[in-house]
DNA sequence: AAGAAACCTGAACGATGATTCAAAAATAAG
DNA sequence: CTTATTTTTGAATCATCGTTCAGGTTTCTT
């Protein structure tokens, strides 16, 4: 068991460290040696866990997913109406967790750099397609068909929106407030 | 005169290369003998005109906030109400001559790249404040003062989003079409 | 036509950074 | 305490790319 151990506390470590390193100087222009400098290792042995710069791009992303759907998931338990349920998604884009300048902006250099990059965009597209169908599902419910497509796309590139500002904050933003905001904008969506 | 036009000319020709190789390869991945490649020029001669691979990249940025700043001027002119100015804003995002995959594509590299670069910083944050005031003080005509804040930042946020969305799409995107969402996002921020 | 100015480029330079590797250090197993 | 296994890293490798520069070509001026 040991065994196993030692690995997922360094993966966990030098994601941590790739998040805050990418915040600080960019998807593109990071360094294995900056992130490495960051979780107090070596750009060694950062290949040696996660095989090259990519891979551990890819489970930086990967674990930033992973957080968003147990967000969702979390939030869609409690939910009873399909309206709840929208709040829902919207709240786990805005969860505590998620929601800080340093994540929102690597999320905003992965979205950057996704195209250019078959093993990110594959990530990439398996999310926005997820969150789609949700959106989509739960629209069905309360609007009529014709109006569905439109709401969605607007709910999808608010939220996109938001997360965007925040990548772009000098200073700390507030996770309550968005959700707030965030209802309101649904709220308005389906009047 | 001979003399300045052939200066003007390369630089609309190097720009517009610099836009399509940006959005083949990513911002930061592309390099100067591609952009050179696109243009059928040398890179060297790039170096000529720009003097840096960061001198193209803030020209071709001022470029398209040059192109906006026209688009959103003229709707301007023609606006009455309010409202009309705000239709105004949002179509000049969505005009024909900004609103294409290409553009949307480098605009969203710009983005994730402007706080690591202060001359794109600079440029983005100028443009960024300017859009928001005439937001900000055409809305103030026409909502109360308490809701103004909140419309400003669910339009912005939508605008962003609608940028980020055409950025990833691999067809092409249509102008007209994302225009009469605006406008219906508009209306219903505004009931 | 001849000289000057602007324009262009191939080749060389210099710096950087991901990746590899051999060997050391730490840890576990017997 | 040995031996085996896992973990770590400094140094070497290898490739890439922005930039410079010297010299050539074209265009303009007179």
């Amino acid at each position: 068991m040991g065994r196993k151990r030692i690995r997922d506390i360094r993966n966990e470590e030098l994601i941590e460290a790739t998040i805050v390193a990418v915040h600080k100087r960019g998807y593109s222009v990071v360094t294995m040696a900056e992130i490495a400098q960051e979780a107090g290792a070596s750009a060694a042995s950062i290949n040696y866990y996660f095989g090259s710069k990519e891979g551990l791009m890819e489970a930086t992303m990967r674990h930033l997913l992973r957080k968003l759907r147990i967000a969702m998931i979390e939030g869609y338990g409690a939910a009873q109406t399909p309206k709840e349920r929208l709040y829902a998604v919207m709240d786990a884009n805005f969860s505590d967790a998620l929601f800080t300048v340093p994540q929102c902006s690597i999320w905003m250099q992965f979205w950057a750099n996704a195209p250019y990059s078959p093993r990110l965009a594959r990530l990439h597209r398996i999310n926005r397609t997820r969150v789609r169908s949700h959106v989509r599902a739960e629209l069905a419910n309360i609007l009529p068909a014709e109006r569905v497509e439109t709401a969605r796309s607007a709910l999808q590139c608010y939220m996109d929106g938001v997360w965007l500002e925040a990548a772009q904050s000098e200073s700390a933003v507030n996770a309550e407030t968005a959700r707030q905001a965030a209802h309101q904008v649904v709220d308005l969506t389906l009047s």
